[in-house]
Parts: C-alpha cells; structure tokens; sequence
DNA sequence: ATTTAAATGATTTATTTGTTGCAAACATCT
DNA sequence: AGATGTTTGCAACAAATAAATCATTTAAAT
C-alpha cells in the first residue's frame, strides 16, 4: 500500500486536475484506504459527502473501466498488509486463455515462498520453539505420519538418527508400524505429522500413544485438525497450493526447522554425532566423494 | 485479529459440533479471515466449496443475526490490520532480545523462502517444463532418490500412483530395491534425485538404467553434479542452509511443481484417476472424513 | 449577456447480493 | 424395516448495488 501504489500516486499528481467534486471523493480515498476496500460504493460515497456516481467517475478520471477495479486495488493492498505476505497463493489464473506450464510453476513457487515467509510469524516461531523444547525434553522421540506425511516424518526420522539414538519411527511392513509403541513411557514424545484429510490410522496411533501418557507434538494444518485435542503442542502450516494437491513444502521446512533447533541446542554433541555418522557411512563407501561431516544432509 | 477474537475461539470450541457442511465453511473462515471481509458471501462460498446458504447457517449457528455481522466482524479486524501488521513488525523488532531459537528459524525461513523465490527464475522453468515434457512422453517412470532424497522420492512417486499406474519407486526391503529395472525399456525414463554428498547406490543405478537406454532426468543440486552427465534433463535446487544439514525444502518444492505440471496436462484424466483413488480409499476408510477428490494430498 | 462546455445531481436499469422456504437426501432411533 | 429429525442443495425473492442515462446547474468564453 504504501510503496509504488501506483493509483496513489496518480491521484496526487491529477489531483490539481479534478473538479471540486472529484477532489473530495479523492482526497477521502486517499485518507481511508481501507474503508474503500470493506464496505460499498454508496457508502464510501456518503461518507465522502458526494454522490455515489462521483466514486465512478473518480475511477473512470484515473483510467480504470469502473469503480471495482478501484475497489480490487485496495483490497489486495489490504490483503499483503493484513496477514503479511501470504497471500499470494489464492486467485487461479482465470486468464480465460491457455495457461502455460510456466505460468502454473511460477504461480506455486511464489505461492510456497510466500507462505514459508508467513511462517516467521511471532505465533508460528512461539510455537516452533515450544515444539521443540518439548521434543528435546524426551527420553524418546518417536514419528509419526502415514500417507502423504510419511515423507516427513520419514525424513525428520532420518535427521534425527544421524544425531542421536533417540528416534523411533512408526513405520514398518506388515502393518507392524505401532508396535515399537510397545515399550513407550510418560517420558517419551510422540512427533505426530497429519494434514487433511487426516489418516484414521494416524489417530487412533496418537490415541493410543497419549492413552499411554506419551506426549504428543504435532505438525499439521489447523486448529481444527483433530490433533490438536490431542496434543500439548501443535504447529500449524499451510498446505493450500494453486494444483490439484495439498502441498507439504511448508510441513518439511517446519521438520527442517525443529531438526536444527534441536541441533542447535548442543552444538558439540551434534557435532561429535555427525562425526560419528560420517565415519560410519565412510567406512562403508556410502558417497561418492569424500565427504566433510558439515556437508551431512544425504 | 489473534488475541481475544472471539468469533474465532468460538469457531474453533464449537467446530466439534458442527455439520460437515458447516465446518467445510468454518475452516475456510478460519484459514482466510482476509476474505470474508473483502469479497461477497457468494464468493467466499464459491472459494470455501459451499453453498452460499451455507455461510448464512455458519452465521447464525455462531449466534449472529446474520451473515453481514460476520463480515463485520472480519472487516473491523482488518481495519486494525492495516496498520496492525505494522504494529505486528514492531513488535518483533523492539523485542530486541528475541530468543536465538527464533533468530534461528527466522533466518531459515526467510532462506528458504528466498530460494524457492529464485526458483522462478526463466532458466529454472525451462529446466522445470523440459523435465516435465520427459516425464510425460514414458512409457513407465521409475523414481529412485536414496538417503536423505529418499523422501523426495518417495513423495512424487506416491502423488503419482494417485494420478496412474506409470511410477515405479525404486525402493524396497533387503535391498532389493534396484530390482524393478530388470525389465526396464528405452521407452521408460528414470527420475533420479541426489544431492551432495552423492550416494554410491544412487549413481550406480542410474548408469545401470542410462546403459540400457532409459532415459534419465533428474534433480540435483549443481552443475557440476556427477548426474548430469547422465541426465537428458536437470533440474537444479539450491540446498544451502545455515543449520548443520542440507535443506530439501528446495527440492521437494520442484517435486510438487512437476507433480503439478504433469497433472494439469491431462485435466479430465487426473481428475479421473483422482475420483477412482477416492473412491478406493474410501472404501477403505482411510481418512477420519469424507473426503473431496479435490482435497486429495494425503 | 448569451452561448457553450463541463460538472453535478437525479433517475433508471440490469446485476448482484444476502436471505428464506421447500423438498430431497441422509442419518438415527425405535 | 419404518418413522423422525437433521442436513443439504436448489430456486425464488426482495433489497441493495454499480453503472448508464438524462436533466439541471455552474462556470467560462466570446
């Protein structure tokens, strides 16, 4: 709103240009933004103290085609300073024409960059941190997430493995994935991943895991997932794309997120347990090319 | 708009209690507050997937009169918000001693989003809709990504099976993994993901595959990536990070975006194939809800 | 002072809005 | 099963909306 708004600046400048009635329509405009964003023509009008025809040809004196495409512009300007950043994501390309492969990629990446920014929000870093103490605390950490989410929990699994010995993850062939549940205690944690539509085998999992007092952390997609009566502490993130899917984009920079928080939180025990992990996958010519142990990450 | 929004808790307390419909429109409320107060009811109806009657139930199921009390509400929310996202920026500013945690994930985040952002850049796309023009001309696809890039791996192949029958992962138990190639044919591609360090297995196998003439694409992260001189296509992924590891952020991003591209290709055959998988799993009871095809993602 | 052009106000029109009433579909419980 | 109460989709409605049209006023120029 306040940088480059085009429509701004064009109205100050014609200003000097405009007839006394357009003036007062403009300068009301331009002192309430807002207002012309949230409520009616004819109320704007009215509370400009001009007749509603003069917001049309207010719009039409700065070439635009009617007053809506007023109304759109500071509406989007509302929106980026409403909530951020993140909404970029809605709006399909109703181009009417032809959409072309280009367009659909750069749509869902500036969609998963905005939304990754959403995620610095104060509310979602509390919670990220919360998480993460909570997970630390554990004697053992145990993941969970089937279906789509099992590729993050697979992967914060796989992190945590080159750093400790403290994660279990509920995965396994025959349908044998809770039983390592088996031995959990009241000092473990259970790290629940579940976006919608939440997987019935997840939640009964967690049932029986909280049944069991073992905490439950979770990562899904809002306050309304049925996790989060489960949980002691939830992280939420998007998962709106412009495709036909849900996106876990955001999900794994939250996993990736907790994994160097806890990382962080010892840095030399992490280190020797890189090492350690480095040795190990060395002796057994797991990589291509010597690897130093700060490019861990495969 | 987050402390003490009323409508909001009570939102949340009471979605147990509502109808599938009603809850379909309380979680779009919810998740796009902005909305509600800048479009019509018909629109938000339109965008949550309801009837526009629906939105009026949700009002007087929270005990307003009507719908216009709830865009009301939204709307003076908003208002503050205009200058409130200012006010959210100071606080975190005059926060001054922000917790290292959140320093560090601010600075992850904000990473991250910068790199997906520079994913859209014209050589990335190009790149990005050559690899997904290969993908679509195979007979079979065969996913392979071993270690960390196992997720990413297994993420695409799952979206694919929910799209046909064409993805192969190359993945199993006792590592056996490599197997499915044995019937491998020129008309089949391999998509292959590795960043570094680069595992052995990897490599190995996709010479194995380039040698009996499947083409192969891939993901990785350089240039100089011993998989481009393999690969027909690459597509490049940055994976720095300042945590201790590698980020996959980046990679399954591009994963999604090519999910994306090939979906949309074919519009009625993915939406197809996407109502048979629906149908499947619930028959199943898979998920905790009914489910749209149009929700599908897990 | 008369003419002319622009600006403003009032009126009308075709849409679009939020709401309501009703019937079909659905689940629930004897 | 059969009956009952809820939920859902549809269509109709009146109110409100933005824009177009026409009439009136105002200001400027000859």
């Amino acid at each position: 709103m306040q940088p480059s708004d085009s429509l701004r600046e064009q109205m100050i400048a014609q200003y000097d240009a405009m007839s006394p009635q357009l003036q007062q329509a403009a300068r009301y405009v331009l002192e309430h933004p807002e207002e012309v964003a949230l409520v009616s023509m004819r109320e704007v009008a009215r509370l400009a103290g001009v007749q509603p025809a003069t917001m049309t040809r207010l719009a039409k004196f700065l070439g635009l085609p009617g007053y809506d495409e007023l109304r759109a512009h500071y509406a989007a300007a509302l929106r980026q300073g409403g909530d951020g950043f993140a909404a970029k994501v809605r709006q399909r390309v109703d181009g009417g024409s032809e959409t072309v492969a280009s367009d659909i990629a750069i749509h869902m990446l500036q969609g998963l960059s905005a939304q990754l920014a959403k995620l610095c929000e104060p509310d979602s870093l509390r919670r990220l941190e919360a998480t993460a103490d909570r997970l630390r605390s554990a004697r053992k950490v145990y993941v969970l997430g089937l279906r789509s989410s099992h590729a993050i929990a697979w992967h914060f699994h796989y992190v945590m493995t080159l750093l400790g010995e403290r994660s279990v993850h509920l995965d396994g062939p025959g349908g044998t994935g809770g039983d390592a549940l088996i031995r959990a205690t009241p000092e473990d944690v259970m790290l629940v991943i579940s976006i919608k539509p939440y997987a019935t085998g997840t939640l009964e999992l967690a049932q029986l895991a909280k049944e069991k007092g073992v905490g439950i952390v979770s990562i899904t997609d809002s306050e309304v997932s049925p996790l989060v009566a489960l949980s002691e502490q939830a992280i939420f993130c998007p998962t709106e794309s412009d495709s036909f899917f849900h996106t876990l984009t955001p999900a794994l920079a939250v996993s990736e997120v907790l994994c160097s928080l806890l990382a962080e939180f010892d840095r030399p025990k992490t280190l020797e347990a890189l090492q350690q992990a480095d040795d190990h996958l060395s002796h057994l010519n797991t990589w291509r090319s010597p690897t130093l142990s700060a490019t861990l990450g495969q």
